[in-house]
DNA sequence: GAATTGACATACAGTCTGAATGTATCTTCG
DNA sequence: CGAAGATACATTCAGACTGTATGTCAATTC
């Protein structure tokens, strides 16, 4: 126990104070919504006043932003942690899937991350976020994976990135993992598998988009 | 031209009414968000007063699912007139395909049902309004593109779904149309053409998640 | 045509956000 | 070491917004 006014230094105060304020913010947005979550209440929760939260941030979308970058560089770091450099790019790509998947379980993690992120930060400030941390990884493994592919790679990673946060969504709803995973790997390995498949006559015709 | 008080029915100034203030607040989601607009602006920009408004809403987000309700039924449509019934069903999904992609560019669509409506109306009920609609055209394909496959369809066509929902948030935020057109065929195409692949010797292994 | 319902307009109470201002504690520097 | 300034807050305030309550007038019903 400490005691009662240890008399700390500004630096200890105010990662104390910014520390309570993001984990009071996480747990209010995470149960409430960005939206349905009042300054005062986040303030109350943390033990301070409204006054030194916008001491501490310019304002309420300030606070969030922190709460999601935490949240974000968790899952980096899951991610990192599962794919040492060396792996064979297939099993990078696998072990990188697995502990996505896996990080995303973390209570709150995709409301925050994929749901009010997006609407309250935007797509292009969620997107840089991500693209610093878990895209980069994926677009990495799939470059590495489909070496001279005539497919547009960093497309097809922001793609596949959807339907794991999708996935992610799934899960944290309630289906059943498992399935998920698996059709998750379904796609991902039959579309590294698949080269240009060969013009066999009596076969169904491709897929073709009109024009726009 | 109308007379200053036509002297309307009063089924005939409901629906005036209603109409006016879906239109001004389309726009208005559109242009600055839910959060960002305000219930007096939507009112102004309808010609009406708030009062109006809260008789026919029970509140702003009922207002807002009315913006998206509509929204997701025209896309629908577009989608249900680019696949008449009888289409082999690649074609159908191709076509399908496509004109969700087309369908999504218009003006602010992907905002409304991708990024606000998840966010104020929450995924539960978004899914529903999409299963009614979008959603429910792309599982009927899968299943009857993949008769007999041992993965779990309604998951795939969740996933996809979402890749679909990512492909038109690049285009709109001004990406290359082509660029993810040709991915996401890509990908719908070596998930429908790859066969459970055989076990050829010296290959890379499958991608294997680790149990939860 | 009297009564009732529906379609609004207006007024109001409570809450929230962000800014402005005040105060105490820490840090710096002569 | 002590003054001067910076930092970390707390308090107060103005403006805005949401949803509700109430009032009014036209349309429908009986």
């Amino acid at each position: 126990m400490q005691q009662a006014r240890p008399s700390r230094s500004n630096r200890e105060r105010t990662e104390a104070t910014r520390g309570a304020l993001v984990a009071a913010a996480r747990a209010l947005f995470v149960e409430k919504g960005y939206a349905g979550t009042s300054t005062p209440e986040i303030a109350a929760a943390a033990g301070i006043t409204r006054g030194a939260l916008y001491h501490h941030f310019a304002d309420k979308r300030d606070l969030f932003r922190a709460v999601v970058e935490q949240e974000a560089r968790a899952v980096a770091r899951e991610i990192e942690a599962a794919t040492p450099p060396g792996l064979p790019a297939r099993d990078a790509l696998a072990a990188g899937s697995a502990a996505y998947l896996d990080a995303m379980t973390a209570r709150g993690r995709t409301r925050l991350l994929l749901v009010e992120g997006p609407a309250v930060l935007g797509g292009a400030e969620m997107d840089g976020l991500d693209e610093a941390n878990a895209a980069r990884t994926l677009r990495a493994g799939l470059e590495a994976a489909m070496p001279g592919t005539a497919l547009p790679v960093p497309a097809l990673s922001v793609l596949l990135s959807a339907a794991f946060d999708r996935a992610a969504l799934a899960i944290d709803a309630g289906a059943d993992p498992e399935e998920y995973r698996r059709a998750m790997i379904a796609i991902l390995e039959r579309l590294l598998d698949g080269a240009p498949p060969p013009q066999a006559a009596g076969r169904s015709p491709r897929i073709v988009t009109r024009s726009p």
